[in-house]
DNA sequence: TATATATTCAATTATTCTCTTGAATAATGT
DNA sequence: ACATTATTCAAGAGAATAATTGAATATATA
């Protein structure tokens, strides 16, 4: 298979890889994954695709050393490979950001939109927290809060705010977040807390960012 | 064309800049813009392709935001549009090299075996050149070196290396460095100059990392 | 052992991508 | 204006990929 020059056996190779991340459907697994380890049904129940799909996706990222799958019992469940792949995912998010005039487009017409505000910074947040200054509002479903969040993270899910208002002191700052830079679930959360009166910010990123800063995270059962 | 969920709008767009990335002649075309800004015609002839298929893969970049284009005269010159792509290709290297069994395979069975000592750090060469306690030795084509290069290196391409030996000081360490992490050339250069009785190592890495940390650079005219 | 459940495999169809060819465009020089 | 050169465009054949379906495999439970 490999032809003779050695460096074009290798572009072959990383070009396999990339090609992985080529489908918005992969991507939204990757972000899935990027929360902790999840079994095919549940990914496939979280994305909307159907579970063959989802598992044909999953094995293509596994043979180009993406993900890693694990079988425990009945379950086949899979992982990020390294954290190369946020990072790799990070440059991604970076290029398009700064170079692809679409991206910019809808960056601004929904996120700025929703949030003016520079987001907080983990390490801003890490002070404040650790200072019991601040709220921190984890909007993510009750399972992915449950295999790994923030600090003191009060769980909320975006869907349970307006009924469940009364957890949160209004006479303290929140910081929301969710599950990356482009989770939607913080956003729409900040504006929602923002027209009632609360003063409350973004994370700059979600979980997964803060994890790989190397920042504390309470670690819950699969 | 954009979805309701602003999510997946973007993930569609970065799918298309990650599917840029996956075809082995668009990796060639991206290490040789590492180099340094060239216009399509020397690009086809450096890869081997074809003027039109070369076009049409370098206008693929353009609209994924990968490299931008710039005419001067009858040439159009294509360049990175951006640092974050060097990064991108970085992270792809790393999780093919980790994660990749046929990546582990090609490179150990080639360059491993070429050559089992350590390239020499970026620093640990800044230190000694200024010191002149080194030759650096770009192998690289011509036209290549004259792009750009390290700050007082000798140029002796690699298929010219045989014959001009006499230009190399046997007395002194040689470090030799070409294109990138797996160029050829230097792991080629350094495997003859040692069996020549030359004590010769690698760079690690090659120009565009030097460049992208930020050391200093002789560039040349295009 | 028989049955249920989670996942993967295999085959099919629709779609997309790659490369080639020849023509079109854009700038230069006569 | 005309020919020349560098690049891009457009169309088509052939290859690769995505999603769907139903069958097959592997593990757990009765």
């Amino acid at each position: 298979m490999s032809s003779q020059d050695p460096k074009q056996a290798l572009f072959v190779q990383f070009a396999a890889v990339a090609k992985t991340l080529g489908h918005a459907h992969r991507l939204e697994l990757l972000e899935q994954l990027a929360q902790g380890e999840r079994s095919v049904e549940i990914l496939a129940q979280k994305t909307g695709l159907s579970i063959a799909n989802t598992s044909q996706h999953l094995q293509q990222m596994r043979r180009a050393g993406m993900v890693t799958a694990r079988r425990a019992g009945k379950f086949v469940h899979y992982r990020l490979a390294d954290d190369a792949v946020l990072e790799l995912l990070a440059a991604l998010r970076h290029i398009a950001e700064r170079n692809v005039a679409e991206v910019e487009r809808i960056v601004r017409s929904y996120f700025n939109d929703r949030d003016a505000l520079e987001p907080v910074s983990r390490e801003e947040l890490l002070q404040r927290s650790r200072a019991k200054a601040v709220t921190v509002l984890d909007v993510r479903p009750e399972d992915e809060f449950a295999l790994g969040h923030l600090p003191g993270a009060v769980n909320i899910p975006l869907r349970a705010l307006a009924a469940r208002l009364s957890e949160l002191d209004p006479s303290q700052d929140i910081v929301a977040y969710c599950r990356g830079p482009y989770c939607v679930l913080s956003y729409e959360a900040v504006a929602a807390l923002r027209a009632l009166g609360f003063t409350a910010r973004r994370l700059e990123d979600g979980l997964p960012e803060w994890r790989a800063a190397g920042l504390p995270v309470i670690v819950g059962n699969a």
